[in-house]
DNA sequence: CATGAATGAGGGTTCATTCAT
DNA sequence: CATGAATGAACCCTCATTCAT
């Protein structure tokens, strides 16, 4: 009669069940960002949304600047997860950059809180040393390099593309944006950055495969979290 | 039923000073909430920074918020009396536009409590509705109605400037603006809306005149209160 | 028809009304360190004790480490100003050891409060720098120079001076002091500074002349609080 | 009915295993409670220095209150342990009384941990009622009915040793005693219980024995704890 | 109208203790 | 017995707003 390693078995239980928690916490933590912003009261709802006591709070974060930038880190991460791979798929700067643009409103359209928690605060709080930003330098670099974007400056077409996305967030969220919102909008990008009118519509407006956001998401949880919060 | 000059004398006066207090409040608002956002005791420093007393603060303001609407709308008014009059010496859309962008980034750059009021949330408080969006929506309209936008779809269109003069406040802001920022962000700006490159480049970087900002602009005293508050 | 000097007067009646407040928290602190030590939840009981707004009490004191530094510097003094005079009656260094070291025992008999606050923790914040050892060591110190204390080592009659008066108010504050006690501990403490039994008797156990405590002192008042806390 | 001889082992290893655990917890307690008196987490600091988790600990103690408890008896015990041997080589009290007081003394030099719990605050939980207070009175009431100390009153006696041994445990803590000052201080005591300076002197200033401190005693172990905390 | 003391709801943080595993 | 996640009462502190003078 094999004894189970007691041992082991209750301290994989145990971290499993703090992985588990702090997972609950920040997808509670996007659901209010996403409704509120940064102001008020974010803790008591925080703990209220994930069911959870004060203390809990405490024992993962030590306050709630922590919990934001966690929060901010995970989004980041999940977007980034999603949108990269499809642009990796090409080697085109335009069709990158196009392709990362038409995506991140995708799934921001797809997922209003991920568009309040950018629009409310959260880009400051993923902050221009946000990994996004990294990505989109990469690819307009690739693009300058090569002559594809002929003439242009880095540091302000990093700002038309940030800055036009997160406007473009805020429509979304506003759900006042037109239908192909999001291809005309890269096609701009794409003119801005020097490319022909033919060949950044032609770019810009191709099929986008559907973006592929896994069940267990960040924002798939958060939005069941928001229909009916835990207790 | 003539009235006693006495009486008309010191009501304009009394008048008057009200008017003085209420202005030094915005201003001293507008230190406030650039330095720090709208995070912290904001009310506390206002008067503080005003010289004056917790009580006259509710004399003049019903709460928080109506200081706040106060000084949206007189950010808003002043900015467009600085820079509309300069657009409107143009025809051209698209001149109009760039010289509207160059002259928002030339202030904002000039007075960076502007641009921290912008970016730390005053674009909220502004809003959509606000004044400039109409001026904008004005001089767009008219570049798609006359051709010289085409195929533009306003709203992207809307956003895309908007988002970008935004993002670009704010790398004023950081002081990590290269030359001829404002220009080259203008010039992409045209390109994205259609206009061909060349033509957008030198609409865009054409010689701006100084933007013309009143002696006793909010902005000047403003600064002029941050250095060295009243009291 | 003079008109009363409305600035004048305005300022001055809020500048008393503010003294008058912070007193009124001085002794309330008294009455809670006395009651409670320093344990537990000081503000809350000072600001029921003194019948004030938790708002209030933080427009008074930065934190409760603030209250209790502005009480022990008004504990202080008052013992001071109560004993230090009659001390400087005399000349001969014992006398004026024995003199404030019955003083004190004789107001921390009459003031349960002092005697608890000194006990309970309050001397620690009072410190070894409390002016109390100052005149204590003038005292001192002018004995061992005249001779008086022979091969008295200074820091060693500082700590068993300080060391036996506060074992003493705990035992006044138990209420087991026998008759004389204060007399006694005085006498003892002169012989252990080498004064002669029979002088150190006669020195210390000479009537004393009652302590003089201002009807509106601090203890007394702090009394009357304990007594009914205000509202 | 022979109980089986596995039984018994088993429940003797882990008797012992108990009793380990307590001791390391009390040690821990000792380091804990000199470190920092009786604020902040006491508990969690406990069980971190002992390396034990928090359910452990309320396997031993019922709460904070009885591990302090046990830790004053302890420590009470251990003192006593090391001097009373001493003490009791002397007949003579004014003998007992010096050698009690330099050697109290000695181990609170040598263990700052025990002269740091003393003074914040564990004497109020060894109490007036504590074992020490017992063994000086023995010795004080056989001076006084030996007529060795003549006129002194017993509670006098007692606070003047107790409050002078306590303050100069501050003192060593400040590591601002200078040489001899323990004889100094007991020199000094016993010419306050009435025994002339000469002699007083030359009981106090005697050849002390080492104080035999036991390898595996609660004071060295802490300190062994608090240099490198278990786990 | 100006003043500034007082208010108290609101939000943040800690830590002794419990309890399922 | 050991473990450590969870608990929540108890505190601490802030700041927009009111109101008597």
């Amino acid at each position: 009669m094999p004894v189970p390693r007691g041992q082991d078995h209750r301290s994989r239980v145990a971290r499993e069940r703090r992985q588990r928690t702090r997972t609950l916490l920040i997808e509670s933590a996007l659901t209010v960002y996403a409704a509120q912003g940064l102001q008020g009261s974010v803790i008591d709802r925080v703990i209220e949304t994930a069911g959870v006591s004060r203390g809990t709070f405490y024992n993962y974060f030590r306050d709630g600047e922590a919990l934001l930038a966690a929060l901010a880190l995970e989004v980041s991460d999940q977007v980034l997860g999603i949108v990269d791979p499809a642009v990796r798929t090409h080697e085109d700067p335009a069709a990158r950059i196009a392709t990362g643009v038409r995506l991140v409103l995708a799934v921001a359209g797809a997922h209003p809180q991920l568009a309040a928690f950018m629009v409310r605060g959260g880009v400051r709080a993923i902050g221009r040393q946000g990994l996004a930003v990294d990505y989109l330098v990469r690819d307009l670099s690739a693009g300058i390099a090569s002559g594809a974007f002929d003439g242009v400056d880095l540091r302000v077409a990093v700002d038309l593309v940030t800055g036009s996305v997160l406007a473009g967030c805020d429509t979304l969220l506003a759900a006042e944006a037109p239908r192909g919102y999001a291809g005309a909008l890269a096609a701009m990008l794409l003119m801005a950055l020097g490319v022909p009118a033919t060949r950044a519509r032609s770019v810009a407006l191709r099929p986008l495969p559907e973006p592929d956001i896994p069940r267990d998401s960040l924002f798939v949880r958060a939005a069941t979290l928001a229909a009916s919060p835990a207790r």
